[in-house]
DNA sequence: TTATTTTACCAAAACGTTTTGGAAGGGGCA
DNA sequence: TGCCCCTTCCAAAACGTTTTGGTAAAATAA
């Protein structure tokens, strides 16, 4: 693997011209340059990362630690969530470090404190944020960059990240159901602990409140982002002694979960009772009958939120510290919405 | 942020000592290296990873590029599979570098590039292997150790990697499915580059014949690995002369696609036509209805390919470098298996 | 002409580790 | 005692860059 000093020696000027022209540098004349440029080409040389990086102090990485509850998990929020990290980080030539973590565990803590002491990354990704949340609190001590999904309890002007707007997608999803004829309509959410949950259950209920429908205790269910905690949950609520006939899901793939529950107690999802979801991935498109949910464009987040989190990074001067995207209601059969 | 001199300053002995006692060398007494640990763990020195990877020539990182056409996907398949890889490097203290790029494009190449090249990472996993694989090559000239799902054709006595078993699995699967009086089965497939493709498609035209049915073309059609992809394919089967009872889909998001077209054609999954998936991943046991499908345990595989390649990384000994694995049938109601 | 600025280059230091090749001191043995 | 071998430690070199603080030559100004 040939080295600036190869490229040095062959065109017999010193190393500094090199790196200066190859980094664009204004002192270094332009016929200089082209020759370095070309002889690098050449020989093929590329820039050991790792010296470039101890000189410069920076990793021109960024990290993403997956919180995957279970090993074995398949949520393709996750798949286009990362596509879209790893896309907006290449185009800037930054790398992405992806590791994967229980949240709240010892590995977790142990990854963070891994990456952001031992400078491996230069900021950081965060989601599903929790409303107490310690990456919050250990990142900013460490003073290392970092974006959000969700705000956190105690982020305030500092935030810098992506909102979604839940409260409108929320009234008009439940319009739509209190239009079918709904009144008696169950929450299936998510850990407690949860930012995401939190805003989700809240939009709902005050989405209930302006629709002038009594929420009830009883029809809040909590299951844990996947078709099983989804499925279980949904059991519990067809069997108890008022099951709704309408039940908006925190995620997708509760929504999915939930849908089969539906079936095996003999339900006609879309007929006999509504389901919706949230996020627009998981294939909802495709599944029987296809999902009504609000759709929240995972890949386009994930880019957004690397490019800001890259601007704030380098220094560059950032336009907006706080991106607020609104979901858009995708209204399909199993909410008995349309054919 | 403390450097090895630090500690080395404040227990008053050189950073020779320092860094050999972390290092577990024996040259360095039971009682200092209590004393460096402890010293090290209260100031709160993390190793800085550049000048580490810069001094040992190798970066204790691997890489992983998704192969997405799109830049939209929502593939569980890989969520599951980094899922893997991410745990199995954390484990072995290792990073995972994670990239996408669509296949055989100028980004995928310029990539693969910079990682080897860059010396960013010390091996490299691959999956959707081609038939005719120019990373293979690249790699391989570069002598970048890398460890693959699928075998590609020129790839011999140096395959590092895991194999699906597929000629069993696929035997199983259409011997049920003739059991059921089907005769008339179609394949959907994907891009005939891939040698996943190449596998199925070639296991599943043995398989008839082991069954004396004779294989058709016309029953052949080409998807994308996608739902999209296996929604349209089915659609041109189902409006085709003949068309299909059974569909066998080269994996589960083609197989979820085709089921929606087979619904709103106007068929009923289970009952009028039977179609079953490869992977096991995608939510299967939670579409409607539950789709039949060989399930190959992704996660583990993931985990195993990167035990595999952090061995030869190492240069430690390798008991076996190919592991083969059985995919799993699982008869659900989509192929009118069971209710 | 001489003085000043601009252009184009470079030597050496620095980044924080690991590794090499010793060296000091103590104990065992003849 | 003298010799050798452990044990335990260390100074200095090396890894491949970027950055600092220049200098020499050429161009421009006075």
């Amino acid at each position: 693997m040939p080295t600036i000093r190869d490229v040095a020696r062959k065109l017999n000027i010193s190393i500094t011209t090199v790196s200066r022209a190859l980094d664009g540098y204004a002192d270094v004349s332009e016929e200089t340059r082209q020759r370095v440029i070309e002889a690098a080409r050449e020989m093929g040389y590329v820039p050991n990362r790792a010296a470039r990086q101890l000189r410069r102090r920076r990793t021109d990485s960024i990290g993403y630690i997956v919180p995957a509850a279970k090993p074995q998990f398949a949520d393709p929020f996750f798949a286009e969530f990362i596509a879209g990290l790893g896309d907006e980080a290449a185009s800037a030539n930054y790398d992405l470090l992806v590791s994967t973590a229980p949240p709240n565990s010892a590995e977790e803590q142990a990854l963070y404190r891994r990456w952001v002491q031992g400078e491996k990354v230069d900021g950081v990704i965060l989601n599903r944020t929790r409303l107490s949340d310690w990456r919050v609190d250990f990142l900013r001590e460490n003073k290392i960059p970092f974006a959000c999904l969700e705000r956190s309890l105690d982020q305030a002007a500092d935030f810098l990240g992506v909102e979604t707007e839940i409260e409108g997608g929320y009234l008009e999803l439940l319009g739509h159901l209190a239009a079918q004829g709904h009144s008696h309509i169950a929450f299936i959410g998510a850990d407690a602990g949860l930012k995401l949950q939190y805003d989700r259950l809240q939009a709902f209920q005050k989405s209930l409140t302006a629709l002038h429908i009594q929420p009830r205790p009883d029809l809040i269910a909590t299951g844990d982002l996947t078709p099983e905690g989804g499925y279980q949950a949904m059991l519990r609520l067809l069997t108890s002694e008022h099951p709704p006939s309408a039940v908006v899901c925190v995620n997708d793939l509760t929504a999915i979960g939930a849908m089969h529950a539906a079936h095996n107690q003999g339900y006609v999802v879309g007929r006999d009772i509504a389901i919706a979801g949230f996020d627009g991935v998981a294939d909802s498109a495709h599944t029987q009958p296809p999902l009504t949910t609000l759709d929240q464009p995972v890949y386009t987040i994930a880019r957004t939120l690397t490019r800001l989190l890259l601007k704030v990074v380098a220094r560059e001067e950032i336009g907006e510290r706080v991106v607020t995207i609104q979901p858009n209601l995708l209204i399909r059969a199993s909410s008995g919405g349309k054919k």
